[in-house]
DNA sequence: AAGCGTATCAACCGCGTCGAA
DNA sequence: CTTCGACGCGGTTGATACGCT
């Protein structure tokens, strides 16, 4: 049995609606107030449905509805709320004062979605042979998949980039981060939502230079200690100023690359400025310099977060088919080897749109006291050579090579130049691939 | 200038949720 | 406890505007 329509479909109008009847609409509202939207087109004398005129209220006529294009700061909270809500538009929307949720819904589907679907490396543009692993693109469709957003199915371009494109002088010039695209966004609680929803977005900014966010919420009870310092970092209060609580060792700070704080504690726990994300079910930093540990077992530290956190993040590392793999996040060890930076130089994410490179953005943090830098120094075009990661160690540069070389050329050429059918892209580069984004 | 392809956004549709009966 | 109506939400559609060739 269907279901019941919400009106009569007969002598209802529909389609655009005319100045005349916003008017008896906005008239009617004024005077009545909002609510029975069932029976106001009939009490207001108009041939329309009460879903219709709901919509046309929530989304036109309201007083306090705010006109024009979405700014640069709005943008950046939505991409923020985003990757904590999902497609939680309502919601959304509830943090953005005079934006509605179809507003929102379709800035992000029009605007930010592509920019997902250029980060994400599409199946038939690679040439990638069908093989068990597809790291980049994986990898990408593990972190989009969790709150990214779904990407649009039918939109390839975009009019705007039609007009930047035309604008622009300068392609290769990286959009510049200073300003409201690099501030942090404080996000506002939204405790339900967080407790249930791990997710991870990840943002790509025009003209060939990437601004790769992962962020995360889950919010535990045992990782409210970390949100509360957070929120003081977020507030105004520096990285340095977040002691350590009693019997706690503050264990490594990092960057995300929005700007904003992401921080671990000893016990493995990784907060966000935008979220606390009890990491401990995935990898482990526990070391002082940064190391990251990435380790398959989810249930030892189930007792640390919910239930529900257990379950997302158990999802996430089935997922991620997780080995056992350490990679570090340092970068900042000087070295004058020149073959170590010739290595290097492969790592460059000025990519092109089917080629996703990557900085670690702890490789940012300065090795002296773990102060961060501010992000704004980040060079973006050509990160290896100006943000120093040619004085990565041997190691973490045999590394960073060998994982780009993974990726770069979509062929699997391993490093020494070897055609690799997938097979050779193991479980331990994928998941390093993995630690590597992540970190 | 015309035609075509695409972006944008208002509006529609169906389903889930909630509260009252 | 069940049913039903109202509402709200998210996904999708379609008309129109716009840019490119």
């Amino acid at each position: 049995m269907g279901r019941a329509p919400c009106c009569e479909k007969v002598g209802i109008k529909r389609g655009r609606w005319t100045a005349e009847e916003d008017e008896i609409l906005t008239k009617y509202i004024q005077a009545s107030g909002e609510g029975s939207w069932r029976s106001l087109p009939k009490n207001a004398g108009l041939l329309r449905c009460g879903k219709s005129c709901r919509l046309r209220w929530i989304n036109y006529l309201r007083s306090d509805l705010k006109r024009g294009n979405i700014t640069a700061e709005e943008e950046e909270l939505i991409i923020n709320l985003h990757a904590s809500l999902g497609n939680r538009w309502s919601l959304i929307a509830g943090h953005m004062p005079g934006r509605t949720d179809n507003e929102i819904k379709n800035y992000w589907n029009s605007h930010l979605s592509r920019q997902l679907h250029k980060f994400k490396k599409p199946d038939s543009e690679s040439s990638v042979p069908p093989g068990p692993l597809q790291p980049a693109a994986e990898v990408m469709d593990l972190v989009v998949e969790h709150g990214g957003g779904e990407v649009s199915k039918k939109r390839k371009g975009s009019r705007s980039n039609m007009r930047k494109n035309r604008s622009s002088t300068n392609p290769s010039q990286p959009k510049e981060l200073a300003g409201p695209a690099a501030a942090t966004v404080q996000m506002p609680r939204t405790p339900t939502l967080e407790e249930e929803t791990l997710s991870s977005a990840v943002s790509l900014e025009e003209g060939g230079t990437s601004k790769f966010v992962v962020s995360s919420s889950l919010m535990t009870d045992a990782c409210a200690k970390r949100e509360r310092r957070q929120n003081l970092a977020s507030t105004g209060t520096t990285s340095d100023e977040c002691t350590p609580e009693v019997g706690e060792t503050k264990s490594s700070v990092m960057l995300q690359p929005e700007g904003g704080l992401m921080t671990s504690g000893s016990d493995g726990a990784v907060g966000l400025d935008s979220g606390t994300f009890c990491l401990d079910e995935m990898m482990n930093i526990g070391d002082p310099d940064g190391i990251l540990t990435f380790h398959g077992n989810t249930t030892s530290t189930k007792e640390t977060c919910s239930e529900t956190a257990a379950t997302n993040v158990e999802r996430q590392c089935d997922n991620m088919d997780p080995g056992y793999y350490t990679t570090t996040t340092r970068a900042s060890n000087i070295v004058d080897d020149q073959e170590e930076t010739d290595k290097l130089g492969k790592m460059d994410v000025s990519n092109g749109r089917n080629q996703i490179g990557c900085t670690s953005p702890a490789a940012h943090e300065d090795h002296h006291d773990g102060k961060l830098d501010d992000w704004d120094d980040w060079q973006w075009d050509e990160p290896v050579v100006q943000n120093n990661l040619t004085t990565l160690p041997g190691e973490e540069a045999d590394l960073l090579s060998w994982l780009w070389d993974s990726d770069n050329n979509n062929n699997y050429l391993n490093s020494s130049g070897n055609f690799d059918d997938g097979a050779g892209m193991d479980d331990e580069k994928h998941n390093a691939m993995v630690a590597w984004l992540l970190s």
